[in-house]
DNA sequence: TTACATTTGACAATAACTGTCAAGTAAATT
DNA sequence: AATTTACTTGACAGTTATTGTCAAATGTAA
């Protein structure tokens, strides 16, 4: 299964991209990417929303993949972990479908 | 739906206990009980745990409501959150199938 | 060697988390 | 009415996490 940080280091090299100059377009210091590619490091969420535009990927595709990464990683230890998303899901939907009370 | 507030507030006055009681033996200041169940802050896990045990909950439901009620929260505003939580899904069975590196 | 790309680790600024405390409100009791 | 009790509120503080900088080290190719 890839990680998102293999993902962004395949793609910006088929780009022929340096890491410096993908950094500066999401104004970071290139270790901070390089060690995102590594997954020594979680991108923000701005990182994401600029690599996406930068490296060409379908913004919405990239944002899922960090975003499911972000929360596999925190419940993958508990045993229960299914049925955490199982109930999350229900939440969503009754979210989306509720009127955020302000 | 219920918020993990809801239900913790909801079980405390079934069982006519106080918040300084619950608090006392959750080991934290009633103040922050009070915004817990009124979800103004959010429970930490270790409250979880407490709070399962002295409020007679299944300690792995609590959890669950919590996990799911953090994890909803954190991506109801996008627009591919179904969509998250599958991949999350696909991700997690993935890592409890796979051995972990070290 | 020199030059360039990447990696590494120490550090810093800021934000988030988790709790304390004291003062406030509201309702019931004396 | 005054007191007591339960809860709420907001300011604050300590700790940890997040997000980045920087300079030096390493790897790689001319």
């Amino acid at each position: 299964m890839e990680t998102v940080g293999q993902i962004i280091r395949a793609k910006r090299e088929t780009l022929r991209l340096l890491l410096r100059q993908v950094a500066a377009y999401l104004d970071i210091d290139q270790a901070v990417l390089s060690k995102i590619e590594r997954n020594e490091r979680k991108p923000s969420k701005e990182n994401i929303i600029r690599l996406a535009e930068i490296l060409k990927f379908d913004k919405d595709e990239l944002m899922i993949q960090f975003m499911s990464d972000k929360i596999a990683y925190e419940i993958a230890a508990e045993d229960c972990a299914e049925r955490v998303l199982k109930v999350a899901e229900k939440k969503v939907k009754y979210l989306k479908t509720h009127p955020i009370k302000n």
